[in-house]
RNA sequence: GGAGGCGUCGCCUAGUCCGGUCUAUGGCGCCCGCCUGCUAAGCGGGUUUGGGGCUACAACCCCAUCGAGGGUUCAAAUCCCUCCGCCUCCGCCA
């Protein structure tokens, strides 16, 4: 939810926001005229109400007519509070359901435009060039069944498209991605977590996935949970409902947790393999920090995706992601792409956003400081998303017999292996 | 899944049976001041959060807030209903 005062006062600034993100503008006016009700109504009631809490005083010392006369005039206004405490009501949801559609605030900075208009801010390492060295490369899933590390046609078997066993050494690489994900977290000072996968109703609807993203989250029949996408939703609505204290800022978590998502609309898209898959295992850094320091906290955060990334000794190009593609609270995007060399291209590995306010406001979060409390500012940073992860891995490191080659930063969480051997042709 | 108990403004707590004087008691902690070689103790004051009005986004006034939401009533922390959470016991289970 964006800043209810920035609307109120600078409802320009909000108009041009949604225009950049390519959406209309109907609903800052209709926001607006709903402000206006609720403040019109609220003032209603509450005088309304003054009046027979003062009448309704006077009551208990009251004799004969006098009290007769003050129980006649207080129940026609009960009535009248009640009807324009519904009255309030009315235009108060109408006012959140405006606000509450609204994405946040894009950056200045961030680019303009549709998942295409991203811009690229750095890339880092060299493609490997197979044609040089005289071999074609093996995409993941011939590597993954040679090297007995992902079973696919099992996973469709058990459990449909989109959906895998790591088995061998490919648990064994998830494993130890895992500990090596955990390990930097936890020196760069992060609280290690391990978090729910299955949340309330409120917390989806707070971190903004029950918007346009709906359609991607899977619900439990007849329970009221949602299967998160992502841990960033256990872990933004961990401190909701709190005032945290200003000098303990800023909070750095880093959660493992499954991640499951529909795919809803991607038919067709990566079918082949485990690049888009229905369900797995990612550990995410998520920040709570004040606003103003949320700008640097979000270099640190793209920052640390990079120092994973260079453990692995992967290629990979930065983006600076476009306005249309930011999703509903995120002001900037950054996103980390690695080369994947059978795909001539660049896929998502990470990605990091600062929501500022945006979560906090829907989800009760603050910081109390010397001049007061006000919400807190969110972020979140992949560290490492498993089974991409891997593709990346088996991809870059492999070699001309199908044998892949172990990162030096991974050896020691995989027992000292250097190299992964194929244990069929 | 079954039975019972509980949820009060940071923490603890009074109040709930018998609705109005609750503008929610007291203690601890914290903040400001006084006092005192320093500290502690003592004394005085302050200390939920959100919203509205008016404004300098001050002061002030008002409304809401006793786990959440409904209901009864002129009036609800207090009575009724639903939900959520915690605890104890039983059953089941990793």
């Amino acid at each position: 939810m964006i800043d209810p005062r920035i609307l109120r006062d600078d409802p320009d600034r909000v108009r041009a926001a949604q225009a950049k993100r390519g959406l209309s503008d109907e609903v800052v006016d209709r926001a607006l005229s709903a402000d206006a009700a609720r403040r019109a109504a609220i003032s209603t009631f509450e005088s309304r109400r003054a009046e027979q809490k003062q009448l309704g005083k006077q009551i208990p010392q009251a004799q004969g007519d006098e009290k007769t006369e003050l129980l006649a005039r207080t129940k026609a206004l009960a009535a009248e509070v009640k009807e324009a405490e519904a009255a309030q009501a009315v235009a108060e949801e109408e006012w959140q359901a405006a606000l509450m559609s609204m994405p946040n605030l894009a950056a200045p900075e961030a680019p303009e435009g549709g998942e295409d208009d991203f811009v690229v801010l750095e890339e880092v390492g060299t493609p490997r060039d197979f044609a040089a060295e005289g071999f074609e490369p093996r995409d993941h899933v011939e590597l993954g069944r040679m090297l007995g590390a992902i079973d696919l046609e099992r996973g469709a078997k058990v459990s449909g498209s989109r959906f895998y066993f790591l088995t061998g050494v490919g648990a064994q690489l998830e494993l130890a991605l895992v500990n090596l994900a955990m390990e930097q977290a936890r020196e760069a000072g992060f609280t290690q977590v391990v978090a729910p996968s299955l949340v309330r109703p409120r917390a989806m609807e707070g971190t903004g996935f029950l918007g346009q993203a709906a359609d991607d989250v899977y619900r439990i029949e007849g329970e009221d949970l949602y299967l998160v996408g992502t841990s960033e939703v256990p872990m933004a609505a961990y401190h909701s409902d709190e005032i945290l204290d200003g000098a303990s800022l800023p909070l750095r978590y880093a959660a493992f947790s499954p991640c499951f998502r529909k795919e809803a609309g991607s038919h067709g898209k990566d079918t082949k393999g485990i690049i888009r898959v229905h369900w797995f295992d990612k550990v995410e850094m998520f920040v709570y920090s004040t606003l103003e320091e949320s700008y640097a906290e979000h270099e640190r955060l793209l920052a640390w995706e990079k120092q994973f990334l260079d453990k692995l000794e992967l290629s990979y190009r930065v983006i600076d992601v476009a306005t249309g593609d930011l999703g509903l609270s995120a002001i900037r995007k950054f996103d980390c792409e690695a080369w994947i060399p059978t795909q001539g291209k660049y896929r998502e590995l990470t990605s990091t956003s600062n929501c500022t306010e945006f979560q906090s406001r829907r989800l009760d979060i603050r910081g109390r400081f010397e001049d007061g409390t006000r919400p807190l500012a969110t972020l979140n940073g992949t560290l490492c998303a498993i089974p991409r992860t891997i593709v990346a891995i088996l991809e870059t490191h492999q070699q001309a017999d199908g044998s892949v080659r172990v990162p030096k930063a991974l050896q020691p969480h995989m027992g000292g292996l250097e190299v992964l051997a194929p244990v069929q042709p």
